[in-house]
DNA sequence: GGGTATCTATATCAGGTTGATATATATAAT
DNA sequence: ATTATATATATCAACCTGATATAGATACCC
């Protein structure tokens, strides 16, 4: 998916800065897809050159100013035609996988080129992290709007499920297995 | 984990070419990690020329020539350095989690936007691609030298268990809840 | 008050990676 | 003979990331 379909994506769930868009990708979307500032700017400011979006400029008390994007008519026009593309380029490529950069499984498949001592930091603070990942997952308390708009999504329940049972099994497992790596 | 670490990792298995190293980030490595050839041959003349890696021409019938690398006693000394700084880099950063660009995920958080026809079509896709890599997981028979290279490694074992477990928990849960995006 | 740290917020850019493309040998199929 | 496919190496434009710069504002501490 492009970066643009993908910004007016979540565009779509409500009006957004860019700051704000990041920090979505570094919060709950962050175990499945990110972009960095670098990318998110440019973006913003191409699609408000395009009429995509519009912006208007916020001044806030207690914070620097802000710019607040909303997502137009013809910028929702073009999103769902560019998911109904990606949809089809995604099913016609044949490659259903994700692309992963895990560096705690490289770390473990030359697990004996480490000290046990080291190797059992890593895999305790992963179960830590994992273990966190999985209260946040399922916190069903009070939220900023940003993640109330997300929360609110029919098929972020869907995923949100689906993320909890795979943490949940991945965690059991590591906890009864971890003696295959001595 | 820096591509210089990574080539040499994976030649600590055994010598092997260029092409050889990306079929298995096209492979079993393929869920963990990948890199492209603009990064593995520029990598291994590297390698090469800083003495790590030796190389030999090999002429092969049925199939062009091919440059196999096998590592040096300085290469092996340089990984487990590597290895270390990346074991100690990883505790120290705090983020234990993996990136991850999932095409999939996208597709299903925007689900909304999709006719039901072509997000089932999404769905499906997925759930025979899984199917299949659960398949190539679980897999005991005979294999390519290369792959029972990594078959052979006690970390591996481990890893092949946890991604069984983490697929088939993940089949079980679609299957199950898929009804709740209509 | 001054120093420092942290958070919000936007922007830019060098450096590195990808995905595409080029080239070449060899087999197999049409 | 032509096309397609697999092996094999190499290069490069386009793109993205991670780092850095800049700046307003709050908060803490001595």
């Amino acid at each position: 998916m492009q970066k643009d379909t993908l910004c007016l994506g979540l565009l779509s769930l409500g009006p957004r800065s860019g700051y704000e868009i990041k920090q979505m990708f570094e919060g709950p979307l962050s175990d499945f897809y990110s972009l960095s500032f670098g990318t998110i700017y440019p973006t913003l400011n191409k699609l408000q050159d395009e009429k995509y979006v519009s912006c208007k400029q916020l001044s806030q008390s207690k914070k620097p100013d802000k710019k607040v994007y909303t997502i137009t008519k013809k910028g929702k026009d073009l999103m769902k035609d560019n998911l109904l593309g990606d949809a089809s380029a995604y099913i016609r490529s044949g490659n259903f996988g994700d692309q992963i950069k895990s560096e705690f499984f490289l770390l473990l498949l030359f697990a004996k080129y480490l000290p046990q001592e080291t190797l059992d930091t890593v895999l305790n603070e992963r179960v830590l992290f994992l273990r966190q990942k999985l209260e946040q997952f399922k916190y069903d308390g009070p939220v900023p709007s940003d993640l109330q708009a997300l929360r609110n999504e029919k098929s972020v329940a869907f995923i949100r499920g689906l993320a909890t049972t795979l943490i949940e099994s991945g965690l059991n497992y590591m906890e009864k297995n971890r003696g295959k790596l001595n």
